[in-house]
DNA sequence: AGGATCTGTCTTTTT
DNA sequence: GACAGATCCT
């Protein structure tokens, strides 16, 4: 009995494929992770040394996903238990195998093995620095605005001189020109990389020393790519080189599921891999194990309305089902409202919590769903709540990485004064500016015991595991004090910074550096929607809410999808009256997606009013509403619930037509 | 230096 | 209607 013969035709004859080029095309459900898994334990056994063997995802985590099962595969196979010792897979996000390349290669990069990645705030923070050094008004050209067209820019293999070279004499392109060179000064100076440059400067330093690339291609000789269809230009280029000259490259994705055009991801890399690699075997992966009938029929309709695609059709065995409802309310409260009584009811029917999930296509919905379930004590679990972005956590690692990196002004600045020193915003300026001779002599002794603490923190770094290091770091820093003397929330964020510790003994067993260095970049690299917390805090039984981008890649037996109203969801953007297509098309994906999440049941629900900012806005039921078969929706009758809630309608709508 | 108060902006989606 | 940033006040 072979792991094989757990796949259907399709799916084994992605796994079987050992050499040369090969794309899947996974629908939605079609056990996209499964047949990749199978494929690498496949090499394995066919002779493939683990560790010659790469793959690569979007998400954190997805990777972990992925190396969890390969392992767990591994462990079941006799016949590989000895040579998997040897050495795993490597797998990692382009993100991450960017940063772990660029601090292998440090003496090419020149910015060390500790240099900074920095986060949004923290990128934002220097282009303002930059955008004021070019004198100009950050009010004017803002930096966030500035961080868009550079980190597009960047997506497409762009560095500051090669734009500025290219840019002619229109007027904002050579603003961006110009606080980009600033801008990249400073990246330097602080010894930092911002997330474009993990891809980016892999990229280029790959394509020009030919050195370093034969290393990286002789170390991976079998590389995998998930989600295809998302990669930019850049992602693309690094998937080219590594596949290098053997193109033993598997890549696996579905142009229907590409919701990261805004962000230069541009699914037509998908539809020329043919052409790329002429030679290219193709797999097409179209029966569909996760939704009924019914759902697959609302799924293959949605997307069958967008032209730019590659064409296929998802079917499934189980028939039937239950059909999809379609919920009208009045407003987001009683949107909510029926959403808590569903779940509620299902809960009571014996529904685990986290079966259900709670979709959105923006964060700001989350809100008024929080308070609905809340009301009804129902669990649940809001992702997006990033671990690494508390304040505590933050400035626990600001002290270790300054300490690190004497350069990171970002992280001085956010800890001189934390806890409170006395050291303000005149101090801070003449300590970036390295200009401590000319403070008070009381002031400069502050700073001096200061900077006795980042010594201190860098002494133990030279022996203390990374767990430890943390610990050290609390107290050292008067962090610690500083949480315990705060009666309200203080308790919160000591628990916090000790779970830091907790999850900095994971990166013990590697060899010291290593080990604090792969933390901190984790820590950088952890997303708002993977974060790494699922590690430290419990995963609990709870109702899941999320928007429909992070949902992507999960699935649920019960699926809410909210805010089906005309603007949100499609969501119109800035764009103005202006109608592009392109979007369209990819809000119409994003639709396609959040339906196929759905095992059992979806429910679709609008409301006619809706409060953004504050202001009462009227809508009409979203377009996509309108592409649904009778064959497969309802529409629900009575909403909102029991009397004790209607009652409170009927007093809410009369302030309301006040 | 540091807190208190006021103002304007924000909400599309994320590594 | 929150939250950051600016400004004012102690």
């Amino acid at each position: 009995m072979s792991h094989l013969d757990s796949l259907n035709p399709a799916q084994r004859s992605a796994a079987e494929h050992t050499t040369g080029p090969l794309l899947i095309i996974a629908g939605a459900g079609a056990g996209k992770t499964k047949t990749l898994t199978h494929r690498i334990l496949n090499l394995i056994k066919s002779g493939i040394a683990p560790e010659h063997i790469l793959a690569i995802t979007f998400t954190n985590k997805a990777a972990r996903e992925m190396a969890d099962r390969v392992r767990a595969l591994l462990a079941t196979e006799a016949s590989v238990r000895h040579g998997a010792k040897a050495g795993e897979p490597f797998v990692a996000t382009f993100h991450s195998l960017g940063a772990y390349i660029l601090r292998a290669e440090h003496e090419a990069t020149g910015r060390g093995t500790h240099f900074s990645i920095l986060d949004d705030d923290d990128t934002n923070r220097l282009l303002k620095q930059a955008i004021i050094a070019q004198q100009l008004d950050p009010k004017q050209f803002e930096p966030r605005r500035l961080k868009n067209a550079i980190s597009r820019e960047k997506g497409e293999l762009l560095t500051a001189e090669t734009y500025a070279a290219r840019v002619g004499n229109e007027y904002f392109p050579r603003i961006v020109a110009g606080v980009w060179k600033e801008y990249e000064r400073l990246l330097v100076q602080e010894k930092a990389f911002d997330f474009d440059d993990l891809i980016l400067h892999t990229t280029l330093l790959l394509s020009e020393r030919p050195d370093i690339r034969a290393k990286y291609q002789a170390r991976w000789t079998h590389i995998h790519i998930d989600e295809y269809q998302d990669t930019n230009v850049a992602q693309y280029k690094l998937s080219k080189i590594l596949g290098g000259d053997q193109h033993n490259i598997c890549v696996v994705g579905d142009t229907d599921q590409s919701i990261y055009g805004w962000r230069g991801a541009d699914f037509r890399n998908m539809m020329i891999f043919e052409e790329d690699y002429p030679d290219a075997t193709v797999v097409l992966l179209e029966e569909n194990y996760r939704s009924t009938e019914h759902i697959l029929a609302a799924a293959n309709d949605i997307i069958k309305k967008n032209k730019v695609r590659k064409d296929k059709t998802l079917f499934t065995n189980k028939k039937g089902g239950e059909k999809i409802s379609i919920v009208s309310t009045l407003d987001e409260r009683e949107e909510a409202r029926f959403i808590a009584k569903t779940c509620r009811d299902l809960i009571t029917q014996g529904v685990s919590p986290k079966d259900i999930a709670i979709l959105y296509r923006a964060n700001f919905q989350s809100r008024a769903l929080e308070e609905g379930l809340l009301a009804r004590d129902i669990p649940y679990q809001v992702l997006g709540v990033k671990f690494f972005n508390r304040m505590e956590v933050k400035h626990v690692l600001a002290y270790i990485r300054a300490a690190l990196n004497p350069d990171a002004t970002a992280d001085i600045a956010r800890i001189l004064n934390v806890p409170t020193r006395g050291l303000g915003k005149t101090t801070l300026a003449k300590v970036l500016a390295g200009d401590e001779a000319s403070l008070p002599p009381a002031t400069k002794e502050k700073v001096a015991s200061f900077r006795t603490i980042l010594a201190d923190i860098a002494r133990a770094a030279e022996t203390y595991t990374p767990s430890l290091l943390i610990r050290y770091t609390i107290k050292q820093s008067g962090l610690e004090e500083m949480f315990l003397k705060d009666r309200e929330e203080g308790e919160e964020r000591l628990e916090n910074a000790y779970e830091l510790v907790a999850l900095g003994s994971k990166y013990d067993t590697l060899p010291l550096g290593e080990g604090i260095a792969t933390l901190l970049s984790d820590a950088a690299l952890a997303s708002d929607q993977d974060s790494l917390g699922t590690h430290t805090k419990k995963q609990v039984d709870a109702v899941r809410l999320m928007t429909v981008h992070a949902s992507k890649g999960l699935e649920f037996p019960y699926v809410f999808i909210t805010g089906m109203e005309q603007d949100l969801f499609p969501h119109r953007g800035f764009d103005g009256p202006v109608r592009n297509p392109e979007r369209e098309e990819e809000e119409r994906r994003l639709f396609y997606v959040a339906v196929t999440r759905a095992e059992k049941k979806v429910w679709l629900s609008y409301a006619h009013m809706r409060t953004v900012f504050g202001s009462k806005n009227v809508n009409t039921p979203s377009e996509f509403l309108m592409d649904l078969d009778e064959a497969y929706i309802e529409t629900a009758e009575e909403i909102g619930g029991d009397e004790e809630d209607t009652e409170q309608h009927e007093g809410e709508r009369m302030i309301e037509y006040l």
